[in-house]
Formats: structure tokens, sequence, C-alpha cells
DNA sequence: GGCGCCAGACAGTCAGCTTGTCTATATGGA
DNA sequence: TCCATATAGACAAGCTGACTGTCTGGCGCC
């Protein structure tokens, strides 16, 4: 294996797929058939308490309108309310109702799950190794569909 | 909170959105402005020169329908040639173009920029233990769009 | 008050993928 | 040899989720 990055970069682009097809796997084993990977994403942003569909439109880098979009489907299958800001009469507060809190929980353990598959296959110290290589490498901002 | 894995699995999504984005910047600033991250993943596929629309199906893991419109895609822009297969005449093997090897030899350095400003960051020997990881971590089997 | 800016809704469009159906060819068994 | 079944690919129609463009209502600064 030449080590030109190719090999490395196909195996994070696989790692990922895991990740999600493992995190969706286990929200549907859980109950929760009719959310898709990014709606997980969003409620990280919503589960704040102060998100507006603007913000969760930024924190997933699609346009609000798309965001718009996806929270609305949200809120008609109960997952989120919308309620209104004290602080801008513009504006609709998102919070999560029981079953958005329920569906983030369960998409948590989901994703805990898939990484203990990979926390069995490499030794307590490799293992640590690669979170905290990881987590140097991540940069924050938006978490977005992958393509 | 660590070490429930969340925090691990939002790195993996992060550069993998990351190698994305790097990969497709760096193809479009190399001169090949009408492919999109799928269609690479269809030249690996393709580039053995033995494969039909069916097979880059697979390898993506996307219908038949899917793959043979983007097919059609790659055909019509000048990346991929359509020839009979002596052993199957319903089948179509495809073969790249000198635009597409051009187009594949353009992913797989821009691949090696985005992986590259990672080798930046880290020790030699961090970088080392990451690939290897990963390596470990990662299964054979289809390269998809992550979500 | 008047101006521009921002949140969100509504309408229209588009790309990419899906399912369903069809023809032509291949393959294996009676 | 003939027929049943499976496969490669083409064509059609429809869905979903994203996009752009436009509009209203409320905010905030001068």
């Amino acid at each position: 294996m030449s080590d030109d990055g190719w090999d490395t970069a196909v195996a994070v682009l696989r790692l990922a797929a895991q990740l999600i097809d493992g995190i969706q796997e286990g929200v549907q084993r859980r109950g929760f058939d009719d959310v898709r990977p990014a709606h997980g994403f969003a409620f990280v942003r919503i589960s704040t308490g102060d998100a507006t569909t603007a913000d969760v439109a930024v924190h997933l880098g699609i346009t609000k309108q798309a965001a718009a979009q996806l929270v609305g489907h949200l809120v008609d299958r109960g997952y989120v309310e919308r309620r209104p800001d004290p602080r801008d009469r513009r504006a609709r507060l998102l919070v999560l109702t029981d079953r958005g809190w329920a569906c983030t929980a369960a998409a948590k353990e989901a994703a805990t799950e898939t990484v203990g598959l990979w926390k069995k296959r490499l030794s307590q110290s490799m293992y640590r190794h690669l979170a905290t290589t990881l987590d140097a490498l991540a940069e924050p901002g938006r978490l977005r569909p992958v393509w």
C-alpha cells in the first residue's frame, strides 16, 4: 500500500458509512422508523433549547428553506414543538418533545454501540490513541451530510 | 463525556466531510467541474476494466437504474465508453477514456492533498498509527454515499 | 418615522434516486 | 431441444430533499 493517503481516505469514508448505517439501524431497531440520519444531527442542535430553524440550517450546512422542511417533518411526527420566542416575535424556538428526547437518546446509544464494535476490535491503547487523534483532526463547525 | 463514543463518531463524520469537500474542491480546481464525489468512486470500480453498469451499482450500493443514469452522465461527458462484452451480448463493458483516467488521477491527488493536511498536523508516528488503525477497522465492500 | 435587515412561509424547479415494466440474452434442467 | 428462470440494461413515472426566488411581518438602528 503506497502511503499516498488514498487508502487512509477510503478507510475514513468506509468508517463513516459504517457509522451512519449502524446508527440508522440501531435507531430503527429502537422503534424510530421515520427519521433519517440528518434528523439526529438536527436534534443535537435543537436539544440546546435555544435553536431556531435558521440555527438548524447553519448547523447542518443547508439552506433555511431545506431546514424548514426538515423541521416541519419533525414537528409533524411529534419530535419537536415550535414555541414563540419571547424576545423576538418573528422567531419560533424549537424544543424537543419527550419523543424527541427519546429518539436523541436512541441515536447516541446506537452510535455508542457501533463505536463499541471498533473498540472491541482494538486494544484499549489503540482505541484511545485513535479517539485522541480523530479529535485533534476534526474541526468544529457544521456537521452535514457527507456527499 | 467522554468515552461513550459519541465524540469519536462525530469526529469520524467531520473527517469524512472534510475529505469529500477537499477532494471535490481539488478535482474542480484541476479542471473537472462536471463530476460529483460519487463519480470518483464509480471510476474506482470502472478502472479495473471489467465492470458493467450492474457492477457499479453494487459497488456504490445504489440501484442499477440509478447507476445507469450515473454512467450515462459519465459517457455523455466523455469520461467513460461503453464497449460490447465479448462474453455476454447483454452486457456492456465500461472503460475509462483518457479524460476518465485524468480525472481519476486528479481525485487521487486531491485526496492525497487533503490527507496531507492531516499528516502535517500530526507527528509521523501518530499518522502512521492512525493509518494502521483505520485500515484495520475499515471493512472491504461497497463504498457508498454516506448519508 | 423611515430605512434596511432578518425569520420564516410559500411557490416553483431540479437532480438523484426509487419502483415497475419491458426486451434481449444467458443458463441450466427435463 | 425446449422451456423456465435469471440477468443486463433501457424506458417511464413518481418521490424526496435539496435549491432559488419572492413575500410578509417584525426588529433595530439612524
